[in-house]
RNA sequence: CGGAGUGUGGCGCAGUUGGUAGCGCGGGUCGUUUGGGACGAUCAGGUCGCAGGUUCGAAUCCUGUCACUCCGACCA
């Protein structure tokens, strides 16, 4: 492509809109526009790249047996009233002339469970792993950052059918290995973790987490061993023993005004692991209270499944005063209003003389201690956890953190879907059974963005070789000059020849103009045609080792691009 | 859905106590330039998000509404 014909209009500054760098970058670069919130145009440099990253995934997920499929955006309510999750808050509906109403697809388990029933029947006809790439809805509560949170994006989804747990497992692990592959080629530093599978369900799942310093997640890995989780999942180790400091006497101080953790150690001047914050929850419709150590959060998910409930919100404001006795931010264990079950984070078995709310307005309770001044109806893991807590598996080692982008979440189903759909097999024996089922998400365009996320500077994106949108280019100096016009256009045929993709920068334009949006747009390998020309010769650069330029005869030139291709590809793998 | 913020030429912004809109970049044309976002001349381009209200007069004040961004909730 020659770049006086291309259409990549580059921005010199950088759009109000755009906090994230990824997404000012795209906009910068041409790579895309925005249409709606979430929702974005690619302009040809994003959709070359995205092609890219699709033909990789594509490459990896065929090499096990993923066999491409097209389903529709148009999903049939019915469909989803099968599983129950027509009732999902972030499907966009809509409804056609007949009233028929309509979803457009956030995932397409129905959609493909329904073609295997129909046409699965049985156990010799799997293993079977269907996939496709394709435009997913999803009415986010908040798009964010471009690329990497919109309602609308680019989703890679399998899905694998067997007749085993074995069967299962082997494929579910070739998935595991050949996104790891994906990720590696697309020259992302990635790491898989255990992870919440949040209301989809099934056993086994992982995320694969692109590692960067903006990542919207935390994931924490042991110093020691292999562990790895998403924090919101990793699991803290029980206390091995139970450790109370020597109970003082407990009293009531006044601290008016001071409802927040923060506010009551700076007016009572202590730390906040001194305090037990007790949070009022409605799990199931009943009130409970959860109480974890002041400087902890407490863990919704991992609560959910301590409690035994199906769901568990934070109360409203008018349920603590009705329970406690006192307006929000004074509640506490010791002399509610109402009887509640108490759950208490297992951290709180150690330590002692705890600072809790009074359940009266503008009071604390000094000198509490669990189980001697109120009885803890359960104990339990309920809280997130952090860089430093003791590792859940090695029990030696302790968890650090890194900040992460979520690219691909993997799932055992086993049979939630096809039990709901009565997608089922024969087996050898002739037993009617429930097919196994594995779900396999991966974000294109998340991993699009999180590619810039994680290779940029001052100057542009850097892209891996693997997903730049061009792989060299040639930046004629002069275009006046016509020997410079000609050997630049000579290279041009003879790169293309050698299946380089190439983009000849041939614009009107000063050459500092060329030279920054070929750095904006991060173009790997560039080519420099200019002076060098005298004594045949022109200079190559890699984008990513900034000013360093080798000079290169341009007879042996087309021989030294292929094969610094060739090197920073491998450098990949 | 809660909290905060922003809407003024394609992009980034200014606009005072209310007096009828301006700067930089970008774009067109001409000329000079041509190895790191050139210079001069000249031209074009704006329902000031939208609606209603106050006023002799509104980008500016009031009410409503929409859109976008960020923090949180949420995230199948």
């Amino acid at each position: 492509m020659k770049a006086s014909q291309l259409f990549f209009p580059t921005l010199r500054e950088v759009p109000r809109e755009a906090e994230l760098i990824s997404h000012q970058l795209l906009l910068r670069g041409g790579f895309v526009r925005s249409v709606a919130a979430g929702v974005y145009s690619y302009l040809p440099l994003g959709w070359r790249v995205h092609e890219k990253i699709s033909q990789i995934v594509r490459e990896e997920v065929n090499a096990f047996g993923g066999q491409e499929i097209h389903m529709p955006v148009l999903v049939p309510k019915e469909l989803l009233d099968e599983t129950g999750r027509s009732a999902v808050p972030v499907l966009f509906g809509l409804k056609d002339r007949n009233q028929r109403e309509f979803f457009l697809g956030f995932t397409h388990e129905e959609v493909v469970t329904d073609i295997v029933r129909n046409t699965v029947h049985s156990w010799k006809q799997m293993p079977l792993y269907l996939y496709q790439i394709q435009t997913k809805e999803r009415d986010e509560p908040r798009p964010r950052g471009g690329l990497i949170r919109g309602r609308e994006f680019t989703m890679f989804d399998g899905y694998s059918f067997d007749y085993s747990e074995e069967k299962l497992d082997v494929i579910y692990r070739a998935n595991y290995t050949a996104y790891g592959r994906v990720f590696r080629r697309c020259g992302l530093e990635y790491l898989a973790v255990e992870a919440d599978p949040g209301a989809i369900g099934g056993s086994e799942n992982h995320e694969f987490m692109v590692l960067t310093e903006n990542g919207e997640d935390t994931v924490l890995r042991c110093d020691t061993c292999t562990y790895a989780a998403n924090a919101e999942r990793a699991e803290i180790p029980e206390p091995t023993e139970i450790v109370h400091s020597q109970p003082v006497a407990s009293e009531v101080v006044s601290t008016p005004g001071a409802h927040t953790v923060d506010e009551v150690c700076a007016f009572l001047k202590v730390e906040a692991s001194q305090l037990i914050k007790t949070i009022i929850c409605m799990a199931d419709g009943k009130p409970v209270a959860a109480l974890v150590r002041g400087d902890r959060d407490l863990n919704l998910p991992k609560f959910v499944r301590v409690v035994g409930a199906k769901s568990v919100e934070l109360a409203d404001a008018a349920t603590v005063i009705r329970v406690t006795g006192a307006p929000v931010g004074f509640a506490g264990p010791v002399g509610l209003a109402e009887p509640l079950p108490i759950y208490a984070d297992n951290e709180l078995k150690q330590g002692g003389n705890y600072i809790v709310g009074a359940n009266q307005a503008d009071a604390h309770r000094t000198g509490v201690t669990p189980d001697h001044d109120f009885r803890v109806t359960t104990w339990g893991d309920i809280r997130t956890a952090v860089a430093g807590d003791k590792c859940p598996r090695c029990e030696e080692g302790h968890l650090t953190d890194a900040r992460g982008i979520e690219v691909g979440h993997i799932f055992k189903l086993g049979t939630k879907y096809s039990k709901d759909m009565q997608a089922v097999y024969q087996s050898e024996t002739g037993e009617k059974l429930p097919i196994l089922m594995g779900c396999y998400g991966l974000g294109v365009s998340r991993t699009l963005a999180s590619a810039i996320e994680a290779h940029h500077d001052e100057n542009g994106i850097v892209w891996p070789i693997t997903i730049a949108p061009y792989e060299v280019s040639i930046v004629l100096t002069n275009m006046k000059d016509e020997a410079i016009v000609a050997a630049g256009q000579r290279l041009y045929s003879e790169l293309r020849e050698q299946k380089v993709d190439v983009l000849l920068e041939d614009r009107e334009e000063r050459t500092g103009v060329k030279f920054k949006d070929m750095e904006l747009i991060g173009i790997p390998i560039q080519i420099v045609v200019g002076k060098g020309l005298a004594t045949g010769e022109v200079e190559v650069s890699l984008r990513r080792e900034k000013g360093i330029r080798t000079a290169v005869p341009l007879t042996d030139l087309v021989n030294h691009i292929v094969q610094l291709i060739e090197a920073e590809k491998s450098r990949l793998l």
